[in-house]
DNA sequence: GTCTATATTCTGATAGAC
DNA sequence: GTCTATCAGAATATAGAC
């Protein structure tokens, strides 16, 4: 791991950056188990390895860190969500979706429990995102699935339910997971154990819609 | 609605049961809002329209309160659990749990929300109740996949990531309604919304995993 | 059994030394 | 820029009147 030491010449505001973002990770990881009351600018400061008093010197107050926090996820949330937009053959689309998805349930699950968090909480904190460009991505996308209905190239389901249902799916091995690891009896889940569950579902998902694959 | 008074003859017990249940019902809902360390006694009090002192009065403390509400949720989710425990064509089987499952995130919104804010934050309160019965039932309902499998009746998909679709699936329309509500555009989740949920979710299912019906 | 008042601990935020 | 010390308010929990 590299620090500022073995970085080179000084460049100012490097350190702040470093503190900065060493803070929203140990925030992103506290607000995603006990979510925005339940976390405390204590636990975050001792998980952050800084003083209580600094969080207040990079984050005006505990609503903005929160807010920080949540700008991150969307924005790594915002790269897998645009993934389905291809006009190919939906069996590849959907295909590249779905392991686009289980991925982020891989690299990124503190990320998808904050999201899941807020969602459960009734999302207060996201409505100017979801209202945003969340509805037309959504319109845009409902369109294409009715394209491929029309073309014959999937049976006829709401493609609503058929999005929610990939939603749904891929998020729970990263939010679900204590359960899936006591039902299945492993320790972790391995790489291999999230490229199953993909293969899994794009097999349901596919063969259900009655898309030719 | 019937109050102690129309109820006739007094019974000793019975204010004190009233006032447990109503105190146990606004809990659940703060719980399922906030987690445990974000709800208040204070919040749940007021919404529960009783001095804060009396909740010490039926509770011992906080985590004593948490404990009785999550332990209501479990026996209605264990409820819904067994619905899956037929040996009869797994047509029937899985469309009767898909039903029960989505009849439940319509009907109990917040027990299905308060299991999910403890599954995300790593499911500190549940280890007894998953360690426990859950394994086993977990371990016998994939048995009964693998003899489906065995004898024809489905395509050989490993039974657990069925199971985890399922169970994901239908929990979304409880757990994520703020997302599902802006995206349909709607202002709620209609009962018919819930029927058409479903039934997109077992054509998916069951012809995703090869069952004829 | 019920409520008011209060003890005690904790949380978010700030002041000010260095 | 960084940290120690500390404040005001809120949280859990209890004591004790009625």
């Amino acid at each position: 791991m590299t620090t500022s030491l073995s970085r080179g010449p000084y460049k100012p505001g490097r350190i702040r950056e470093q503190s900065r973002d060493l803070i929203l990770q140990a925030a992103e990881a506290e607000f995603a188990c006990h979510g925005f009351r339940g976390a405390t600018m204590q636990r975050i400061a001792e998980s952050a390895q800084v003083p209580k008093a600094n969080i207040h010197y990079y984050f005006s107050n505990k609503l903005s860190l929160y807010g920080s926090v949540l700008e991150n996820t969307l924005n790594l949330w915002d790269t897998v969500f645009n993934e389905l937009s291809s006009h190919d053959e939906p069996a590849d689309v959907l295909s590249r979706y779905i392991d686009a998805k289980i991925n982020f349930s891989r690299t990124h699950p503190t990320a998808s429990r904050l999201f899941a968090k807020e969602m459960i909480s009734g999302a207060p904190h996201l409505s100017a995102y979801l209202q945003q460009d969340y509805r037309l991505w959504f319109k845009q996308r409902m369109s294409v699935f009715e394209s491929w209905i029309a073309q014959g190239k999937m049976d006829n389901i709401d493609p609503a339910h058929v999005i929610f249902m990939i939603w749904a799916s891929t998020q729970y091995y990263a939010d679900f997971e204590p359960q899936i690891l006591i039902a299945t009896q492993t320790e972790q889940l391995t790489e291999q154990a999230f490229i199953n569950a993909a293969s899994s579902i794009k097999q349901i998902i596919l063969k259900g819609c009655g898309i030719k694959y």
